[in-house]
RNA sequence: GCCGACGUAGCUCAGCUGGUAGAGCACUUCACUCGUAAUGAAGGGGUCCCCGGUUCGAGUCCGGGCGUCGGCUCCA
């Protein structure tokens, strides 16, 4: 046999060859180091037969290659199941993929058996004595019948649905089982040649997982779990996600008091003066950026009769996530959406296509009733405000106003040094409008991206009820993937409330809408906002943006004298005379994150001047009054990164 | 919404098998008036999430509810 190594030099191979023969082959180090090899792209196991002849693509893998990482991961996996099935007789076992991070096996434990966290402990112990043992891990290739009667037998059914499955969408007829000590399941591989190529491991947490991600069936019980090839690496994994959560902006909101929530009004956020600080500065930028673009910022009511929901379709599709109540006997909802507000504005004239393209914008606060467990900090509200606009155009505009949103969206991104994920939604099941409309509608939003040579993710059957979608995506974190700008489109709206204007020849011709929110949401881009920055908020956004200290009591009047210049300026400034010491001040100031603190004391009094400290930096040296005013000046206004 | 865990002072947390609560930080007062990340001393502060039950007695045990956290599903 013939293949070809990674660096283009050719490997002849007697016929019966295996991956572990290969990388005898090239070298006895690299013999031992292997984990498995890579096959034409298909990652094997070592043990496993070689075939080909054409001089195929074949790489060994080591603990260098993230994809031996996997493959550990999955051997976990399968012990994690070893040791449940041992400590608890009667467990049903389902899936055990490796993920990003880590690995997970999914469980059914037997009726009053519970597990908890405090569990995980008994259940490591179990895995080392599999590792420890070196257990082979052998894959054998059996018929759809033999795997079927074996798992009846055992009782799995989830294993013998699996097979089922495989059966019917791919006509299997034979199925691979992997059998580790006394642990065979079902399973394609890959897997390293004994476990004791977990080098180190932990069990990390339990949660519940719907059988086949399926809410209307059972929900097993997930055990997670990482693994890597050193304990040093397991150590600096675990570090990383400490230190990941100390940027949580949940964390950051309490300590720097950017808001906080109450058991009172779960998922509504309460902004507190440092928040605030945060949010009237994005609000600025946002109109700022907004006029400069022709927009025009109105504002509507939040609550309307359901009468409009009917009409505007959110009634029928909806409903479950709004809030109602009943204002004299009169049915009313909290808007979720701010599309039928500003369909009211548009509709209230006539329009001309000399008035196209329209553009409202508005700080837009909707309701949404998200479900409790899905709640988190700043990242899923329920009471959202979000950066909206609607775009009223004509079909030949609308390509065009597409453009001219996204790179609205990908400026603003920049501005905060995002790198935004792109994904292209398309027709959900639950949706409005005809397919021929769609059809349009997705292909005028691929087209763009493409024309833009912007790389994108399909995310098939995800778009809203009335439209495709473009989103922006952003990572919080603790790696979660988060939605936050936006840009929809809609021929269903316009149609839904008979939206009109007169072209040039005269007739009635209906306008398309685009429905758009760059930031996506206030509270969602602020958390991100926070975690991004860990809290360091460059001086434009800084909450207070410079602390001035004096030294003594005797220098409280020139501290004043110096927060009033840079005030006049609309600077946001405090003073801290308290009389604790300089250095606890000093504390103080960086733990809240203030990037400017401005020390002064009888030489600075004297001089005009302040004694600069910039927040994580240090002393900066002394700065006279009227430079430092003119530097503050023009961060704020230039909005200067950290 | 579902699975699991958790809910004690403003914050972070301790409180063993039931005997009416404790630390550090924060806060208040006093003294210190200080040159770049914690001066010292004294003091105040708690419906132990809520409702019900068991018990002579519940922060602790049981049931229900609410909220939070980690996942799952969902996410216009």
């Amino acid at each position: 046999m013939r293949f070809t190594l990674p660096d283009g030099t050719p490997l002849q191979l007697p016929d019966d060859a295996t991956g572990a023969d290969a990388a005898a082959a090239i070298g006895p180090g690299l013999a031992r180091a292997a984990v498995a090899v890579k096959l034409d792209g298909e990652v094997r196991d070592l043990a496993r037969p070689l075939d080909g002849d054409d001089g195929e693509p074949l790489a060994v893998l080591t603990r260098r290659d993230p994809e031996a990482l996997e493959v550990i991961r999955h051997d976990a996996a399968h012990v994690l199941a070893t040791a449940v099935m041992e400590l608890y007789p009667g467990v049903k076992i389902s899936i055990g993929p490796p993920i990003e991070g880590g690995f997970y096996y999914d469980f059914e434990f037997p009726e009053g058996v519970s597990v908890s966290e405090a569990d995980l402990e008994r259940i490591e112990a179990r895995m080392r004595e599999h590792i420890a043992a070196g257990e082979p891990f052998v894959r054998t290739e059996v018929t759809v019948d033999e795997a079927l009667e074996r798992f009846r037998s055992e009782g799995q059914d989830y294993k013998v649905e699996l097979i089922e499955d495989l059966v019917r969408d791919q006509g299997v007829e034979t199925v691979s089982l992997y059998a580790n000590g006394p642990f065979i399941d079902l399973c394609a591989g890959p897997h390293a040649p004994t476990t004791r190529g977990i080098k180190a491991f932990g069990l990390d947490s339990l949660a519940g997982a719907y059988w086949r991600g399926d809410s209307s069936r059972t929900m097993l019980t997930r055990i997670y779990g990482t693994a890597f090839f050193s304990k040093d690496e397991l150590a600096e994994h675990y570090r990383r996600l400490e230190e990941a959560r100390a940027r949580d902006h949940r964390k950051l909101g309490r300590e720097l008091g950017l808001f906080l929530f109450s058991e009172l009004s779960p998922g509504s956020p309460f902004w507190l003066p440092a928040g605030t600080a945060v949010w009237n500065e994005l609000t600025t930028l946002w109109r700022e950026e907004n006029g400069r673009r022709g927009y025009r910022e109105v504002r509507t009511p939040i609550l309307y009769d359901v009468e409009l929901w009917k009409q505007s379709g959110h009634w029928h599709v909806y409903r479950d996530h709004m809030y109602f109540t009943d204002v004299e006997e009169r049915a009313m909802g909290l808007k979720p959406m701010n599309c039928p507000a500003h369909v009211q504005i548009y509709k209230s004239e006539r329009r001309s296509y000399r008035d196209l393209p329209i553009r409202y914008s508005e700080q837009g606060l909707v309701h949404r009733h998200e479900p409790s467990g899905t709640l988190h900090g700043l990242l899923r509200v329920r009471s959202i405000t979000q950066d909206d606009a609607h775009v009223f155009c004509s079909e030949e505009q609308l390509e065009e106003e597409i453009v001219r949103c996204l790179d609205f969206g990908l400026d603003i991104y920049d501005l905060f040094g995002f790198a935004p994920r792109l994904e292209l939604s398309t027709r959900p099941e639950k949706r409005v409008g005809s397919e021929e409309a769609w059809d349009r509608a997705e292909a005028v939003l691929k087209r763009t991206l493409v024309n833009r040579g912007l790389e994108y993710e399909l995310n098939e059957g995800d778009g809203a009820f009335y439209g495709p979608k473009i989103d922006l995506h952003m990572t919080d974190s603790i790696g979660r993937s988060w939605q936050l700008g936006t840009v929809q489109l809609d021929y269903y709206m316009p149609e839904r409330f008979g939206l009109e204007f007169t072209g040039a020849d005269n007739a009635e011709h209906r306008p398309v809408m685009i429905h758009r929110a760059l930031m996506g949401s206030f509270e969602r881009f602020i958390g991100i906002l926070i975690e991004h920055y860990a809290g360091e908020f460059p001086v434009w956004l800084a909450p207070v943006q410079a602390i001035v200290l004096p030294i003594a009591d005797r220098h409280a009047a020139y501290a004043s004298e110096v927060a009033e210049r840079l005030r006049a300026d609309g600077a946001r400034v405090e003073v801290d005379a308290r009389s604790e010491s300089i250095g606890r001040r000093i504390r103080e100031a960086e733990l809240r994150k203030v990037p400017y603190m401005l020390i002064v004391g009888d030489r600075e009094a004297e001089a005009g001047a302040v004694a600069l400290r910039e927040h994580g930096r240090g002393d900066a040296g002394t700065l006279g009054l009227d430079e430092l005013a003119e530097r503050l000046a023009r961060e704020r206004r230039e909005r200067t990164p950290r």
